[in-house]
DNA sequence: TTTAAGTCTCGTACGTTGTACGATTACTGG
DNA sequence: CCAGTAATCGTACAACGTACGAGACTTAAA
């Protein structure tokens, strides 16, 4: 069996005479699969990424996907994790605000999902792409230096996590088709004798999502920081 | 076409003679069907419910199956609501422990999505089945009761089962094998160099998930609700 | 009894999917 | 010239969801 190329990053030679593709094609390579395989989760969502479609739009056989990579669910892994990369603001090196630094890094996180709505439907997956890890080392590294006890770190850093996922797989997978809407608004008033309450507290119309989901995000910034112990 | 049943819940009229089927093989009901594949789930995750092995497993033909249930995703949807069922544990009608029977609904409903790790993978979809109404309903009810605003309901209730939600879906991804899980610190290992952060939290190793999640919710229930309001 | 309309089961067949396998080509260093 | 190894890709296969339509059976009306 050849020896595939897989997990590490080795850098491919340079190849000596680049002019070899008949159209303008540039060769194949990792990161012009994950580019291409995010553009068509873009366009045609999670069912439309196949490997033949992502193959065509690459102008290369289907079978040359498989040297780059080791299988569709890695190019899940590797489209999901190559769109969160994070550029935190420039600032003071030492902020002092280091919850507007959360929220911020968390608002983007969830911004990000949200304009690419195939990566929440990815989520129920072991994620540890490089993009990721540096995401909850930033996290890690705020909080401490915010006065979270080591003992703590692990439950605030996860209850965020979980707040930030929660809240972006909810939404994505409510976020309808002005029919869809429709129809369960529809359902709902069929079974609204059944359901007062949810019936009174208007819960599945007009909702004001970034404003529950920053709210939340206070609620449990306010419980996980040791309180008063913030600069501003 | 021929008229299917979908959607209501018409009874089957009992058949006259009931001593049909060779082997003991009850008729195909959509309830069968519901309980066949949570069986299956259970047994062989996500990828292993495909409709050929429920149809085997029910000793029927596969397009048998398509009398009863619109396609694959309807399997999934009355699959993942029959697993939610809920009841509310006996005790005085009216309690003066919301908070406690807040806490109790929403870690049955972790544990039971734990217990079918697929239904956390089933999650990205929108979720309207009668089991989770009724838990939205009696969650709704018993914030409304507690003294929760109208107004912030919403916010109240989305950010419940935000948290729950994505407390569960990380979990049942993280919850690996022991080789899983040697390789995923190897990996944390390899690149320690670059996160001191999350090494010294050692966010993936030996974590109280239980104790992360019962905190990160009482901070939560703490914001959202009046404070100084309950009642014990 | 005959007829017609449901209700329900299921065999066959089609198109699509992920990918195993091996042939093929290009380029490299000896 | 040769051996190796990096990379591409055509063919083929098993498995999938499900459209289609033929049938068997039950019930109700004629």
């Amino acid at each position: 069996m050849a020896v595939k190329r897989s997990g590490g990053s080795g850098k491919r030679p340079r190849r000596a005479k680049p002019a070899e593709q008949p159209r303008g094609e540039a060769p194949l390579s990792r990161e012009r699969i994950v580019a291409s395989a995010v553009e068509l989760l873009d366009a045609e969502g999670r069912a439309g990424l196949t490997m033949r479609r992502l193959a065509d739009r690459l102008g290369s056989g289907v079978m040359s996907l498989y040297w780059h990579v080791d299988n569709k669910e890695d190019v899940f892994d590797l489209a999901l994790d190559s769109v969160l990369e994070y550029r935190k603001p420039p600032q003071t090196p030492r902020s002092r605000d280091w919850r507007g630094d959360v929220i911020h890094m968390l608002e983007d996180w969830r911004a990000i999902m949200l304009r690419h709505p195939w990566s929440a439907s990815l989520l129920p997956r072991q994620v540890l792409g490089p993009n990721i890890l540096g995401r909850l080392e930033l996290l890690s590294k705020t909080l401490s230096d915010a006065g979270v006890a080591d003992a703590d770190l692990n439950a605030a850093i996860w209850s965020l996590w979980n707040y930030v996922m929660g809240a972006t797989i909810t939404r994505a997978s409510f976020d309808l088709s002005v029919t869809d809407r429709a129809a369960a608004q529809q359902r709902l008033e069929d079974l609204s004798g059944h359901h007062p309450a949810i019936e009174r507290s208007r819960l599945l119309m007009d909702d004001d999502w970034d404003g529950v989901f920053r709210k939340g995000l206070g609620f449990l910034l306010d419980g996980l920081a040791p309180r008063g112990h913030e600069s501003r």
